[in-house]
DNA sequence: CGGGTGACTTGACACTGTCAAGTGATGCTG
DNA sequence: CAGCATCACTTGACAGTGTCAAGTCACCCG
C-alpha cells in the first residue's frame, strides 16, 4: 500500500536509478543516458516512460514531495504542546532539506521540472499542509496563513542557506556547524513567535 | 571608475551576452556556444577567459553580488531609524531577488560555480556586511550576528519562494500578488524582530 | 488465429563542453 | 631593428547529450 500503485517495476528502477544518480552526482549530471545506464536499458528507456528530462525530473520531485509530507507528519504528531509542535516542524523541514539536499533542491527547481504538472502541485501543497494547521493553533486563526509561510520561508531560507555554503562561509563555520547553526536559528525564530503570539502588540 | 579595473572589452562583451542570455532563457540555456554565439566570436572564445563553463557563470554571479552590495548599500543609507533601515534592507534584498530572479539564481546555485573561488566568497561576504551592521543596531551586539543570519534566511527564503512560483501557488495568488505578500511578509517579520528585541523575553 | 497496444530498442541528428593546435598582432629585449 | 615571447583569440576535432522516427517483440482481447 504504498503513495503510488504499484509501477510496473522497469518505470519505478528507472525512477530509483534517477535518485541514486541525483544524490551521487548532483542534478546537473542526471542524464536521461547515465540514468538509463544505471537501470540497464537502452539509452532511450526513460524518455518513454517520462517524456522528457523534465518529466523524470518531476517524478522525482513528487516523489521528495511526498517523503517530505510524511516527514512533516510524523514530526507534527510527535511534538508535544502547540509551540514545541510548531518548533519541532520547522527542524523536521530542516532535517529532510539537510539530509537530503539533492532531492530539495530539485523540488524547488520550477526551472527544470515540467511547467504546470498537476501532481506536482498537489504534492507541494499537501506536503505543507500540517505547518498550516499547527500555526492555526500557535497564533490567532486571522494571521495564521501569514505566519504558516512565513515559517515556511524561514525554513526553506535556512536550507538554500546551508546546502549552499552560504552560512558556513560568512559565519566561518564548518558544514556540519552551519546545520547546528541553523537549528539554533529555527529555535530562536520559534520562540520569537510564540512569544509575539502571546502578547500581540497592537494588530487584533 | 567601475568596479573592475577596465576589461579589454571582448570579455566584458561577453560577460554582457551571459548575463543577457542567462535572463532571456534561463541557466540551463547558457551554454558557451550560445553566449559566443551572441557576442559574435569564435565558439571557444568563451573558454579562453574564463576556462570552463562554471567560469563563466562564476564571473556572473560575482557581477551579480557586486550589483547586489550596491542595492543594499543604497537601501541602508536612505532607511531614516534603524528599524526602517532594518526593514529597507530586507525590501532591497526582496527587491533584488524579484528583479533578477535568474541572476539570484545562479549567485546561490554552488554546483554550476567554481568550488572555491575567492572573488565568490569576498564577494558574498562584502555583499552581506550592510545587514550585519543595520541588525547590531537593532538587537544586541551579543546576538547581532545570530538574528543577521537568520534575517538573512527569512529574506532568502521568501524571494526562493516567490520565485519558484510555490508561494503563489500554495497561497493561490498571481505573480505579483505574490511579491506583494512577501513584501507584507517581510514587514511582519521586522516588526517583530524590533518588538522582541525592546523586551527581550529571557535570555540575556 | 489475428490484430492491436504497450514496452521498450536502434539509429540518427543537432547540439553541447573541452581540448590541442594553430594564427596573427603586440610588446619587450638584446 | 631583429627576434622572440605572450596574449587574444580561431579552427577543428572528440565524446557525450536530449530528442525524435522507426522498428522489434511480447502479450492480451476477440
Amino acid at each position: 500500500m504504498s503513495t503510488e500503485h504499484q509501477a510496473p517495476s522497469a518505470r519505478q528502477a528507472l525512477l530509483k536509478a534517477a535518485v541514486d544518480e541525483l544524490n551521487e552526482k548532483g542534478h546537473a549530471s542526471v542524464s536521461l543516458r547515465a540514468v538509463a545506464r544505471r537501470a540497464g536499458v537502452s539509452h532511450a528507456a526513460p524518455a518513454h516512460f517520462f517524456g522528457d528530462r523534465a518529466g523524470m525530473l518531476t517524478a522525482v520531485a513528487v516523489d521528495g514531495f511526498h517523503s517530505l509530507a510524511v516527514a512533516l507528519r510524523n514530526a507534527g504528531s510527535e511534538g508535544d504542546a502547540t509551540q514545541g509542535e510548531f518548533k519541532a516542524l520547522g527542524l523536521a523541514y530542516l532535517d529532510f532539506g539537510l539530509t537530503n539536499p539533492a532531492v530539495m533542491d530539485l523540488m524547488f527547481r520550477r526551472s527544470e521540472l515540467v511547467p504546470d504538472d498537476p501532481a506536482l502541485t498537489t504534492a507541494q501543497r499537501d506536503a505543507l499542509a500540517p505547518l498550516r494547521a499547527v500555526v492555526a493553533g500557535v497564533v490567532g486563526d486571522d494571521a495564521a496563513e501569514e505566519w504558516a509561510i512565513l515559517s515556511w520561508a524561514v525554513a526553506h531560507g535556512l536550507v538554500a542557506l546551508v546546502r549552499e555554503e552560504a552560512l558556513a562561509r560568512v559565519a566561518e563555520k564548518d558544514q556540519d556547524g552551519a546545520a547546528d547553526l541553523a537549528h539554533r536559528l529555527l529555535g530562536l525564530y520559534a520562540a520569537g513567535v510564540a512569544a509575539g503570539a502571546q502578547a500581540p502588540p497592537s494588530t487584533r
